[in-house]
DNA sequence: TCAGTCACG
DNA sequence: GACGTACGTGACTGAG
């Protein structure tokens, strides 16, 4: 049919469909090969919802997916610098880029593309013929950019929203009608593709200018009857740059096309040549979508290479059979032990999971091994299950029947676990690894699904194995309280009968051993196997060591400051609650805040989304200046911080067999890369406040040792000062200076022979606040000054330091590009909310701002802890602690000075030879008999 | 189990 | 131009 009135062209803006399908999909590859897939995946999907959507008023007569024939184009030539900070594409994307034109083949729709034009001049181009030939035109697309278009038949699709825009719409979105669309644009710039428009004009501004003046020529030509000084002054100086800008931004009409709108008409899709195509892409899924849509039988596809369900983004390299519990094997005879044992010697790999009484590695008891060595060939070894249900009178209770001794086990298993050709693996194998060093076991060598996981995904999801399990699997296992219940009546693993143990405990090793063949192989593809390799694995043994090492604290110490603590608090609780009239819970910030503002009617009582009064330390600092009570309650709140949670519970915490407090790290907990320390946490024991550090006095060094401490100076700034390139700050490390003077200086212009005080805390607190993504609020509320005055700072900060914007963008573009941020090592934090709508986002580019310093940081002493063992070896010293830039050790005194010598040289030069800082990484130590003395 | 608070880097 | 605001953690408490 020829095209002409009654026709409605649809175009569809191709390349921007691949790019959100590459960015919403996880990564996805062909099973056979390997070859990245998951945008082509995105693209199929978003095909068929548009077909399945073309009906109705709106429905095309005739259609074609147009791209981009590649990023230059002939604008190029108009301006050196257009769309020059675009990187190039993924590498994981460059191969789906003929996969997706022949998709669109396959699925009987036209493509087209043309070289030196960008699609939007082809899209323009077929527009403005069919709208001469009478005919309609949708623009399926939401770059707004093809706004200009719009009019005189010619609408514009979102296929997010499946919204429709016509001219009103447009005006809605620029404040002006699609023919002055280009001269907003013009004004306002684009930063994406590096457009410059008029610096400082925004898109409101843009529209009211050209509301005003009618369009871009007057208001140029008029520049100078404008009132503000400063836009009157942009516009004349930069006229030439606005109207490139519109050369820019303007689509052209007139290109040589190769087809004409006739060859576009909608045709009937092809079952075969659509299957056929899916069929080697190996997309089960969708085949069996499609095949149903079509009514056709849905053809045998060996692979599910393409489970697309956002919430279950599957296994698309994992023809795993479903979980069969019942072909789960206990192992009761030492026959069945050795069938095992050779199976894994057969299979030169072996998942592996220990079952316990207790998430405490120190005081848990094996209750049983399970293994697995394929998807299904799984098997649980009961050795510590007890005959009955619960205790008996005498406390204990014998084990129960027909289990194998835990020594023979042991023993028979031991020449596996440490075999150098057998592959260990296990999720969150350092809890394992603990367990069974503590009976003379090493487990190597060995992988972590877990911190596979890490390094894969870091930042999208947390890496537990139930979770592990339902996105990668699809399948849920066995929650653990169906086993021992929970709360008041949750019993200890070994008190669970052995045929219900059986199918939880070899599914853990089955479910691991499936993720490890899920994951593992796309270590290599996302390119994150170094990071594996030297910041995760090797991470293992030395948290383990450190673990069990723990740490002496003195229990006699805590109880006696816990009961002065008690007398402070019951003191302060009178005082408070005479001042009150009336007696109330200071623990509780809902009485305490209903007290503060309804009955006392203090000013500033603000509500939370809960209804509840805001009481925190801001507020209660605030209100100290009109009333004694909120000073007493914040005394009362310190020191019931420090009693309940330092004083008391660490006392809970000794161990009573070591008399020594074993925390655990969690390495795959935090985000950015840094450890997190749990059971206790020993990352935040108090040190800011004189009452609070003395608390560290209780953590002590065996007799005849000493304590040591080193932690690194100023590391997240120096590595702002390094990834932002900032001259100033790079040369005030170098030269050992006072970094908060020295920014002092350079922003108010105050020689550091004036410095004062407050501009040196008022720098030093910019200078945080940089490294945190800042904001003239969050600035504001931290220095107590008015808001308008701490963004003058930070925006003189910017003046002064130009890297810090040009790090800021860089990452911030980054992160919205490829959804993750880098540290200088290569570890990966993904940012899902950055391109989030609403507050979301604001949050997000904060934290990608801080990730890859934050992140760079936690890397750097992750290399120290890695090679701190080997370089002190043969010094009777030992590391017990990591808290994030600090490294605590116990050394017999006299070999402090040897250790400090070369622990303070592992870290200095950490980095190396991965990453060469151009600022020094400083390490100060300090030794005594206490944390408080060292520290 | 959640929200509020506060300890650390 | 509005909206909520420093980044990253874990533990304890009250309250539902």
């Amino acid at each position: 049919m020829a095209f002409g009135k009654g026709c409605h062209l649809h175009l569809i803006d191709g390349s921007a469909f691949i790019f959100r399908a590459y960015h919403a999909l996880p990564p996805l590859t062909r099973k056979s090969d390997g070859l990245p897939v998951g945008a082509v995946a995105g693209f199929c999907n978003m095909l068929l919802r548009y077909i399945e959507n073309n009906n109705g008023p709106d429905a095309a007569t005739h259609v074609a997916v147009i791209f981009d024939f590649s990023s230059k184009s002939f604008r190029n030539e108009l301006y050196d610098q257009y769309k020059a900070h675009r990187p190039p594409p993924p590498e994981e994307l460059v191969p789906q880029f003929p996969l997706t034109r022949e998709a669109t083949r396959a699925f009987g729709i036209s493509c087209h593309e043309i070289e030196g034009y960008e699609a939007d001049d082809i899209i323009a181009t077929a527009t403005c013929k069919a709208r001469e030939a009478g005919g309609r035109v949708t623009i399926v697309s939401s770059d707004k950019d093809m706004m200009q278009l719009v009019g005189g038949g010619v609408e514009m699709l979102d296929p997010i929203k499946n919204k429709r825009i016509d001219r009103e719409g447009v005006f809605e979105k620029f404040g002006v009608y699609p023919e002055r669309v280009v001269d907003v644009q013009a004004l306002m710039g684009d930063a994406v593709d590096n457009v410059p428009g008029a610096p400082g004009i925004g898109p409101k501004t843009a529209a009211q200018l050209i509301q005003e003046y009618g369009d871009l020529d007057a208001l140029l030509a008029r520049a100078g009857e404008i009132k503000q000084a400063k836009r009157r002054e942009t516009l004349i100086a930069f006229a030439d740059q606005i109207r490139l800008s519109r050369d820019l931004v303007t689509l052209h009409c007139d290109m040589p096309l190769d087809f004409d709108l006739d060859s576009l008409e909608v045709r009937d899709p092809d079952a075969t040549q659509i299957l056929d195509f899916l069929g080697r892409m190996e997309f089960r899924t969708l085949s069996r979508k499609v095949a149903q849509r079509l009514g056709v039988e849905a053809p045998a596809v060996p692979e599910d290479a393409g489970q697309l369900a956002r919430e279950r983004p599957a296994p698309e390299e994992t023809a795993f059979p479903p979980i069969d519990r019942a072909a789960y094997e206990t192992v009761r005879t030492r026959a069945q032990l050795d069938a095992w044992i050779a199976r894994i010697q057969e299979a030169g790999h072996v998942a592996v999971d220990t079952e316990t009484t207790s998430l405490n590695e120190m005081v848990a008891e094996l209750a049983g091994i399970s293994l697995a060595t394929a998807p299904n060939v799984a098997c649980y070894i009961p050795v510590g299950h007890r005959a009955s249900a619960t205790a008996d009178l005498f406390g204990g209770s014998d084990l129960a029947p027909d289990q194998l001794p835990l020594q023979e086990v042991l023993d028979a298993l031991r020449p596996v676990l440490e075999a150098d050709d057998i592959l260990k693996i296990g999720q969150n194998i350092k809890y394992d690894w603990k367990i069974l060093a503590r009976h003379g076991i090493e487990v190597r060598p060995f992988d972590d699904t877990m911190l596979l996981s890490y390094a894969l995904h870091g930042g999208l999801h947390n890496h537990g194995m139930d979770e592990l399990s339902e996105r990668y699997l699809s399948h849920i296992p066995i929650p653990i309280k169906e086993l021992i219940g929970s709360g008041k009546s949750m019993v200890t693993f070994d008190r669970v009968p052995i045929e219900k143990a059986t199918p939880y405990a070899a599914e853990d090793a089955d479910v691991t051993l499936r993720l490890w063949l899920t994951l593992r192989p796309r270590l290599h593809r996302v390119r994150v196997t170094t990071v594996y390799e030297t910041l995760e694995r090797p991470l293992v043994p030395v948290l383990a060591h450190m673990e069990m090492a723990g740490i002496k604290v003195d229990r006699d110490t805590l109880s006696r400051m816990s009961g002065a603590f008690a007398q402070k608090m019951a003191q302060l609780e009178s005082e408070v609650q005479e001042m009150a009239g009336r007696p109330f819970n200071l623990g509780s910030p809902k009485q305490l805040g209903e007290l503060l503002f309804d009955e006392l009617k203090l000013p500033g009582g603000v509500k939370g989304k809960t209804g509840a009064y805001g009481t925190d330390v801001n507020v209660l600092e605030d209100l100290a200046t009109e009333h004694p009570l909120p000073g007493r309650v914040l005394d009362w709140r310190q020191v019931s911080k420090l009693k309940s949670t330092y004083t008391d519970a660490l006392q809970q915490a000794i161990n009573a067999d070591t008399g020594r407090v074993h925390t655990s790290y969690s390495i795959a907990g935090a985000n950015t890369g840094r450890l997190a320390s749990t059971d206790p946490n020993l990352q935040n024991i108090p040190v800011r406040t004189e009452e609070g550090r003395r608390i560290r006095e209780a953590f002590v060094a065996e007799e005849g040792k000493v304590l040591v401490s080193l932690d690194y100076s100023q590391i997240e700034l120096r590595l702002l000062a390094h990834m932002a390139d900032l001259p100033e700050l790079k040369t005030a490390f170098r030269e050992g200076q006072d970094i908060h003077a020295i920014t002092a200086s350079e922003m108010f212009g105050v020689p550091l022979s004036e410095m004062t005080s407050e501009l040196r805390r008022r720098a030093k607190a910019i200078n945080f606040g940089i490294i945190y993504g800042i904001s003239g609020f969050g600035l504001a509320r931290n220095l107590r000054i008015p808001k308008d005055q701490a963004q003058q700072f930070i925006d003189r900060y910017f003046i002064k330091f130009p890297g810090i914007k040009a790090y800021m963008d860089g990452v911030i573009q980054g992160a919205k590009r490829d959804g993750f941020v880098l540290t200088l090592f290569g570890r990966k934090i993904h940012t899902p909310e950055i391109n989030a709508k609403g507050p979301g986002a604001a949050f997000a580019r904060r934290a990608a701002i801080n990730a890859p310093i934050q992140g760079t940081a936690a890397d750097i002493i992750r290399r120290a802890m890695i090679r701190m063992e080997p370089a002190i070896e043969g010094l009777p010293a030992r590391m017990l602690l990591q808290v994030h830039d600090e490294l605590l050790f116990e050394v017999e005194r006299g070999a402090e000075d040897a250790l400090i010598e070369r622990a303070r040289s592992v870290m200095v030069n950490a980095p190396d030879p991965a990453v060469k800082l151009s600022v020094p990484l400083e390490v100060e130590a300090g030794t005594g008999q206490t944390w408080a003395a060292a520290h």
